[in-house]
DNA sequence: GAAGGGGTGCGGCAGTTTGCCTCGTTCTGC
DNA sequence: GCAGAACGAGGCAAACTGCCGCACCCCTTC
């Protein structure tokens, strides 16, 4: 049995991750935010794995690295972002992360890159060959809530035309496959 | 005086990106494979900074970095490669690199690659909020890259097909081509 | 040497998408 | 009530895409 420590800020995400982890056979702790962590933290006797969401709102998930491997040396620590930035993978691994994902990452790819060995480049890279559509669907969606569901705003940002972005969100109401797990709530309520 | 290796494949690009460094004060070794660079590890006598082409033809970059720290331990190891991937910039740092950079990097990029603290790295990811062009263009030099300059693979990997990848790439500045003499030009293509 | 098999480059065509312009409608703050 | 900012939508020319075919090249295998 292992024991992981989930932290995502967006609530559904974190339950549909949890329940996902769950049929693996993991005993899954959820928090939603950086406090909350730090007070679980103590609650627990034992983790072995740790993964954290890097953008939580006004806190940020490499911030938690530091305390969860203070209290759990051996603790195997996995980010998970949005946005997959190289120099924030370096970081987060300087920091004592174990591995670095981009979302969205399936429930296997979490507990693959939990189990693999890192610093041999070959084992995560091969399994992810995200279609042009998805990659191009993601990072609107992506940049569309960076703007708080500004549809002008975005489409200039992304660098394409207003009308473009307004009828290609229309073809795609619901999310992709892929994104069930990013929930379908496209509300501009946003928190960052 | 900052003494500092460089291993690049690329002759040209090498003896181009020696110039530059060495007209930045620093003092710049050159290797063009594995083999030549435990070579001259060897012969030297100090050691402040090595920069890594990462993919060096039949070898490999992230091999040579546990020679170097091996016998210059102090060594700060720069990896450069021409598609960053994440999964080999996680690599690149668990085995002792302290940073990562995407080609094409000036001498200035390296050099600030280099003195910077890559853990401390304030990473509020969003940074740089790239087109959706350059988002596609990116992925696709990566996937061409991951299927060996396969047009027909890498086309079906994206999900489009063959004939509209062969057109993409002939309407932009091949990659391989500007990397070739990036050295003191900008990129064609800078989209906000 | 003669077939394959896989890959590339390119022309063409019909259907789709995009860029751009325009209009009408909300919603908000002054 | 009005200006400013967004949104949704229609329309049209231009650009792009998918798809088919063809010629050529390089290898391997008869």
């Amino acid at each position: 049995m292992t024991n992981l420590l989930l932290v995502e800020d967006d609530e559904l995400l974190a339950e549909q991750t949890r329940q996902a982890l769950s049929r693996h056979g993991v005993q899954v702790t959820v928090a939603h935010n950086g406090p909350a962590t730090l007070a679980v933290l103590q609650q627990l006797n034992q983790l072995d794995a740790a993964v954290l969401d890097q953008n939580l709102g006004p806190d940020n998930g490499l911030d938690l690295i530091a305390p969860i491997l203070e209290r759990f040396p051996g603790c195997r620590v996995l980010l998970l972002t949005g946005y997959g930035s190289i120099a924030a993978a370096v970081a987060a691994t300087h920091r004592g992360a174990h591995n670095y994902l981009t979302k969205p990452a399936t429930p296997r790819d979490i507990l693959e890159a939990l189990a693999a060995d890192p610093s041999s480049l070959a084992p995560a890279l091969p399994q992810t060959p995200p279609s042009l559509q998805r990659l191009e669907w993601e990072h609107i969606q992506r940049t569309l809530d960076a703007h708080d569901g500004n549809i002008s705003r975005a489409a200039d940002a992304l660098g394409i035309h207003r009308r473009t972005l307004q009828r290609r969100l229309k073809k795609r109401p619901s999310a992709s496959e892929y994104q069930r797990e990013k929930g379908q709530q496209t509300t501009p309520d946003n928190d960052n």
